[in-house]
DNA sequence: CGCCAGGGCCATA
DNA sequence: TATGGCCATGGC
């Protein structure tokens, strides 16, 4: 690996400061945000967060009991609403079975991967934002920011994720701060421009494609 | 009108 | 195991 990925984030992190990723109330509200933000942008995620909150659902025992069909009316700006509304609460189930909000216990990434509708991000991501595991999350844009770079990732989820936990130190902050500085950086500028020729990663890109 | 967003499941080969 | 279709809403 040529590229410095520990460097590719101090400059990230210079160019763009903290990100104060993740908003949220408590670790359930985490792992409700992760399912409702797959495949949608967060702003619609927000929107169906705050339907639960208004009503009073967010919560791991309530909607652990609620039909899925009353979920689903909730979290519909959200998008794919019926995966959704059983995704959720097959984890609300989960978190309440287990008193994750109590901060003495926390579910393994094999108990968060059976939940159908989780997958390796969204586990990931609950793990490293909700719980405070070093789970290093990848999604579209971490491979676009490689790709940038002039590298050629690989396909799978885990062959990319060993690329960055081998190249920076195993810390939950700067896991949480990488990931966070990704997207934003693949939001606004990989996003808008041809090539890495105007953004702060220029040197780093193999301007030639 | 089309494209995409802080993915994952499932059928098919 | 590896692609492709599908899910659904909202912003631009």
């Amino acid at each position: 690996m040529e590229i410095n990925l520990l460097k590719i984030y101090e400059i990230l992190l210079k160019e763009y400061g903290h990100q104060e990723w993740w908003p949220a109330d408590s670790s359930f509200e985490v792992a409700v945000g992760a399912i409702l933000t797959q495949n949608t942008s967060w702003a619609n995620v927000e929107a169906a967060i705050d339907r639960l909150r208004e009503s009073g659902m967010l919560d791991a025992r309530k909607l652990a009991e609620e039909s899925t069909e009353v979920i689903g009316a909730l979290v519909k700006p959200a998008g794919f609403w019926k995966a959704k509304a059983r995704t959720i609460k097959s984890i609300a189930r989960v978190f309440s079975e287990n008193s994750f909000e109590e901060g003495c216990n926390k579910p393994t990434r094999r108990a968060l991967l059976e939940i159908k509708g989780v997958g390796s991000e969204t586990a990931d991501a609950i793990l490293l934002y909700a719980f405070a595991e070093a789970a290093f999350v990848v999604d579209k844009y971490t491979r676009r920011l490689l790709i940038r770079l002039g590298l050629n990732p690989p396909e799978g989820y885990q062959a990319l994720q060993a690329i960055f936990v081998k190249s920076l130190p195993r810390d939950v902050e700067l896991y949480r701060e990488y990931h966070a500085l990704i997207v934003r950086h693949c939001k606004t500028v990989c996003k808008s421009t041809p090539a890495c020729s105007e953004c702060c990663l220029q040197s780093h890109c193999d301007l030639t494609k």
